[in-house]
DNA sequence: ATTAACTATATCACTTTTGACATGGAAGTC
DNA sequence: GACTTCCATGTCAAAAGTGATATAGTTAAT
């Protein structure tokens, strides 16, 4: 990883290692940061196809907007917990985040 | 649901509604759970099949045995994140992931 | 150029989740 | 029985995530 994307990375509050250490968590890290990205545009496409607002979604979850915003930017400080919810709370059943999910 | 089931959600820490907030949240809720059960379970076999204890998985995700035994146990304590991260460590892809969720 | 509607980003008190630890139970070995 | 290994469950201080709020940026319409 070159030093401007670890830059970009540590600068939205993601942790990035180096070294031993660096390398060991590389791969689950990347993995659960691409997931977390799928499930943020998965949420984007899925409350337009919906027509709903951020802040439509955000009373739907018993949340805020700014929350709403940051789950579609994939931001470090949300949980996958409440992106899944979210995607649920849209009507998106198991199945069909199983299917979103997979790799472009 | 009956009162026995209600009863056993909430012993497990669940938080079960009534009347409409109840009705409301059901599908989510329900949803939610099928979810993380899907998880345990994918992470108990997976584990095993690694030949690795609880003990082996705490120390590769720098947690501990209890963690886990809950993570398997799809206990309310624990975030899906954490169950994530944990099949990620185990070398679980985003496509497998996926293939773990669909509804059976 | 204002206004209105929607979204992005930052901060913070409060809540939930966390790893660690303790302990008990189950299944096997000697 | 005593010992070992593995898993289940409870508790708690510390860490991470939360909704709320404020505010700024964007887009479109009149």
């Amino acid at each position: 990883m070159n030093t401007s994307k670890k830059k970009r990375l540590e600068a939205n509050g993601w942790k990035v290692g180096s070294s031993a250490e660096f390398l060991n968590l590389t791969a689950e890290e990347a993995a659960y940061v691409e997931f977390k990205v799928a499930l943020s545009k998965a949420l984007l496409h899925l409350r337009k196809s919906r027509k709903l607002t951020q802040v439509d979604l955000a009373l739907r979850i018993n949340s805020s907007q700014s929350r709403v915003a940051k789950m579609e930017a994939a931001d470090a400080s949300v949980s996958l917990d409440l992106m899944l919810r979210s995607l649920f709370a849209l009507g998106a059943s198991r199945n069909k985040v199983a299917e979103l999910l997979k790799a472009s």
